[in-house]
DNA sequence: AACCCATCTGCG
DNA sequence: GCAGATGGGTTC
């Protein structure tokens, strides 16, 4: 592979073999040092040779962090290696400080953030970041003090034989952990029934620890962290188990990732970040809910989580479980392409395991009663009713707050903020309305486009809702979760008769599962023009409807709000492997990812330009745009698409083309994102 | 951000 | 003919 630009002159140049030379160590054995230094620019995003002197000759090893003098200043740096010979031809500036031995960036994650870089067209450096959490100096000390080396792995007992029960109702189930246990690596996408998955995971962690090999578990919340930890904990009493989360401040995150790196703890739980962790000989990746977009990665190169452990799988002989209730649609290409299999249950465990759902049409509300436009239609009070006196009630609701957006009564126009524009919202009854962006009450209301000065709901949210409920039912308790709740999230309910208002995602466990669930406002999802609307729907719905009990015991969902018809089926028949494929079909017709690999470009419009010009042919290549991005200011974007075949190459010439812009200074940055899950 | 080096510029 | 300015490319 020769680059085909440049002069005949500089290509002759190119060409030559790099001439080696031995370096004088002065009593150094292996006096080069080659690093990764941490700077912003694409260009330099390559190693760089560095002299060892005498003094930092024990610290700066491999996967140390170092710090270097580069370009006039004082940065940090990785060690990748260390060797005798440089084809640096000046002089090599020797490491400034390597204050710690400790090789936090172990071959095998250096190996991951190369590939990981690859398939995102991003920086070996961007991802690094990722995968290595700041030093903690403090923690560091008393954890290396702590250990003597044999505290770690050895002094655990290998668990006994895997217990099958939490896998017994699914094809494949018994058999993904007969061969965890004897050491081999099956790749599984799960289709969990409703329950909880904790135990199903400790079952396949105990398997796995049982073939001596580490696991490591990716889930989107601390919350479900913590539900893991458990489950693993009750499975495996006796083993060191480390908790990964970001939210847990430098100390303790680092103290996590050192008992990882060290070997003290092979069994890893944690969110995003944790997909890095150095598990000592990784048996089992997993990752729950994958379609959740908190496990896509916000800083670049925007990795998603699911990719990043697949790739893990791949590079490192483990095996992999997706798991949800959901399927997304990269789990499904994944099973079309063969290189996962599914575990689900039989058709007949489903309908047993399952609640009963009901998604009335229009039709069939209008013939119960005259208010079948109602937000809450008369059949779905009576099941709440009925319901209430057998157990909990969830009632799911798009947003929280009180009535999140209002409109002009007279034209329906949205109420905006006279100020700045923002959304208007009401946040009790009889409160002045407020804005969403800048928080200034509207004190007297008066329509810009018709004069109108009283405004109705567009959007109901959780806090109306209950008192709505509240209302309706003044002898049972309300208990609202959710972000913006009084209370925030809440955890669990017990069994008592209770009506419990939440946010997708936010909603409490039910000792002994609801009796019902009501999901409101169905199209607020669906109707959404993103591609992913009608998916993003449908596993908020089962997310719900797997906290309720099986039909058998009377358990029922009931869909409400004008669901887009093809998720709706889905959660009737409680399908979404079915969903997923039909979804997958979809993308590929309209050659969208995960079918075809694409990237956007954003940016000022001249740089995404000169990004574009810089990109070169590639063959099959198409480029969309750019557009002008209403809500992004003067930013454009552009999408670029290849088949998946050539997708590397299209990554590669990403990189390329940003390298040569920031070689360049051209002026305006350009983010690149592979596969995006929304398009902003 | 600092450094190197090639080229330019103003004065002899 | 040459010190000092200017600018573009590199960064070990």
């Amino acid at each position: 592979m020769s680059d085909d630009d440049g002069t005949p002159e500089q290509g002759a140049l190119l060409d030559l073999p790099p001439e080696s030379r031995t370096v004088d160590g002065r009593g150094v054995t292996n006096p080069v040092a080659r690093v990764m230094v941490d700077t912003p620019l694409p260009h330099l995003d390559r190693p760089f040779d560095y002299l060892v002197p005498p003094e930092h000759a024990d610290n700066a090893v491999p996967g140390a962090r170092v710090h270097v003098r580069f370009a006039g200043q004082e940065r940090p740096a990785f060690v990748l290696e260390r060797g005798s010979e440089t084809d640096h031809p000046g002089t090599l500036t020797p490491i400034r400080r390597a204050s710690s031995p400790v090789p936090v960036l172990t071959p095998t994650v250096l190996r991951l953030c190369r590939a990981v870089a690859e398939r995102y067209a991003g920086t070996l450096m961007d991802v690094v970041r990722l995968a290595v959490p700041p030093r903690h100096a403090s923690t560091e000390k008393s954890v290396l003090e702590k250990d003597p080396g044999d505290e770690g792995a050895a002094a655990v007992p290998s668990p006994g034989p895997p217990r099958a029960d939490a896998w017994a109702r699914y094809v494949g189930g018994p058999a993904f952990l007969g061969h965890l246990a004897t050491g081999e690596s099956p790749r599984a996408v799960w289709s969990a029934l409703p329950g909880p998955m904790g135990p199903a995971v400790a079952a396949a962690a105990r398997a796995t620890r049982a073939s001596g090999r580490g696991v490591l578990v990716v889930v989107p919340t601390t919350r479900q962290v913590d539900d893991v930890v458990a489950a693993i904990r009750e499975e495996l009493p006796d083993e060191p188990v480390a908790r990964l989360v970001a939210d847990d401040g430098p100390a303790r995150r680092y103290r996590s990732f050192l008992r990882v790196l060290l070997g003290q703890a092979r069994v890893v739980v944690g969110t995003r970040a944790a997909a890095f962790a150095p598990v000592t000989e990784l048996g089992l990746a997993v990752v729950l809910d994958d379609g959740d977009d908190r496990l896509e990665e916000p800083h670049a190169p925007y990795p998603h989580i699911r990719q990043v452990l697949a790739m893990r799988a791949d590079l490192e002989r483990a095996a992999l479980l997706i798991g949800g209730y959901a399927r997304s649609v990269e789990a499904q290409l994944l099973l079309e392409q063969g290189w996962a299999r599914p575990v689900q249950a039989e058709r007949a465990v489903v309908r047993e395991a399952t609640p009963r759902v009901v998604a009335p049409s229009e039709v069939d509300l209008a013939r119960e009663g005259p208010a079948a436009a109602a937000r809450i239609p008369r059949p779905a009070w009576e099941t709440a009713r009925r319901a209430l006196e057998h157990g909990p009630v969830l009632v799911q609701v798009a947003r929280g707050g009180y009535l999140p957006a209002v409109a002009c009564a007279r034209c329906r126009e949205p109420a905006r903020c006279v100020t700045c524009h923002g959304p208007l919202r009401l946040d009790r009854q009889g409160a002045p309305p407020a804005c969403g962006w800048c928080g200034r009450h509207a004190v007297d209301f008066a329509c810009p486009e018709c004069g109108g000065i009283s405004l109705r709901w567009v959007r109901v949210g959780s806090d109306r809702t209950a008192e709505e409920l509240g209302r309706a039912f003044p002898s049972v308790p309300v208990v609202v979760s959710g972000a913006s709740a009084s209370h925030g999230v809440v955890e669990t309910v017990d069994e008592t008769p209770r009506l419990v208002v939440a946010t997708p995602g936010a909603e409490p466990v039910a000792a002994g599962g609801y009796v019902a669930a009501l999901l409101l406002d169905a199209s607020v999802t669906t109707a959404r023009p993103e591609l992913w609307a009608s998916a993003e729907a449908l596993r908020r719905w089962l997310g719900a409807a797997a906290l309720v009990r099986a039909r058998a015991e009377g358990g029922t969902v009931m869909l409400l709000g004008r669901p887009a018809p093809v998720p709706a089926q889905a959660l009737v028949r409680w399908d979404p492997a079915g969903f997923a494929a039909r979804e997958l079909a979809e993308r590929a017709e309209l050659s969208f990812p995960p079918a075809v690999r694409l990237a956007a470009l954003q940016g000022p419009r001249p740089a995404v330009r000169s990004l574009l010009r810089h990109l070169g042919q590639i063959p099959e290549m198409e480029v969309l745009g750019p557009v002008d991005l209403a809500d992004q200011g003067d930013d454009v974007r552009a999408l670029v698409r290849t088949p998946r075949r050539v997708g590397g190459e299209l990554t590669r010439a990403l990189v390329r083309a940003s390298a040569v812009r920031s070689a360049r200074k051209e002026p305006g940055t350009v983010r690149v994102r592979v596969d995006p899950n929304d398009l902003w």
